[in-house]
DNA sequence: AATCATTAAATGATTAAACAATCATTGTCT
DNA sequence: AGACAATGATTGTTTAATCATTTAATGATT
């Protein structure tokens, strides 16, 4: 078969089902990379009390890009249970506060408080030191040629999502 | 403590605190992918009824790099509580059994059935699939650049560890 | 106005990871 | 042999992610 078809890893594949081998793979060293990292994360976290679960969403609060439980659900990619469960943790540490909306009262109204923006300071310093710190030796091309493979592979995934729902225009 | 440590990161810190958007960061790209990685993977293996938390042991135990539950959670880098609790749900499926070992009785031997081991063949299979998927159109050099660069990092977080606990040799 | 679909939030259930504590067994040391 | 440490497996607890279901409120349609 000679002629090139962009399919998915028409060329050849990078992997073979043959000689598989996981502890090799890119999404391994993906998986545990990110467990390395998470666990820096709340370590360097842990004075704010908050884990590598709950950064997210607080520090999306405090930049104002979510003030209400679904669009926190939405900018942290979360579900909307989870999200609930998660802002009663937050709320318990005392990082923010819940309100009923007045305009749509399905609508809850979540905000930080003293507490919170305090802890929000800490999220954008942790999370430069800790990436950092792991791309020591890196050099700033080095980690734009990283991005952009990682931004291609989520390019593919997407596609595949896309044709995965086989959707009718 | 005077000269030049080679502290990470010491020539020029890529993401600083002041600017740092966590949706543009190494981490977070990882972690979207990882969550598109396994939910295709997820998808693929349905048919054999494994998760994408389960086909590491499985395969594990398939290949002969572990035979009791000890060795499972050593391969596979998990807990030991979480690793009798996942075997529950594989051994409940049928894919494996247990037995107490009559060599040392602490032990308990880990088995796969024959569905496990007709299961553990879709394991390399779907996760090739997956990944070259993903991989589209890279190249083998790129895909070689790109799992260096995750070693690298990994390389890092090994060290970062190794200070963390200031060992005493 | 009554009906219906949609949206927002919360709740319940399952799977999972991480940690501590427990218990039985084995190995070591004196 | 007896005390003690180390190991293997399990169980309990908390946090978390995902899925399904539920309830209330809103918007649109007839």
């Amino acid at each position: 078969m000679p002629t090139v078809t962009l399919s998915p890893a028409a060329s050849e594949p990078f992997y073979k089902p043959e000689s598989y081998d996981p502890d090799t793979s890119v999404g391994h060293l993906m998986k545990t990379l990110l467990a390395y990292l998470s666990q820096e994360i709340e370590r360097e976290l842990e004075p704010s009390g908050l884990t590598n679960a709950q950064w997210k969403p607080l520090f999306t609060l405090a930049l104002g890009r979510a003030s209400t439980v679904a669009e926190v659900a939405r900018s942290c990619q979360l579900d909307a249970g989870g999200t609930t469960r998660l802002l009663d943790r937050l709320e318990s540490k005392g990082l923010c506060k819940r309100l009923r909306s007045l305009d749509d009262r399905r609508v809850v109204n979540v905000e930080l408080t003293d507490a919170g923006r305090e802890a929000a300071k800490a999220v954008p310093v942790a999370l430069s030191r800790v990436q950092n710190a792991h791309l020591a030796g890196f050099s700033i091309e080095e980690v734009k040629l990283f991005t952009s493979f990682l931004r291609r592979m989520q390019d593919n995934a997407n596609a595949i999502q896309a044709q995965g729902k086989n959707h009718v225009d």
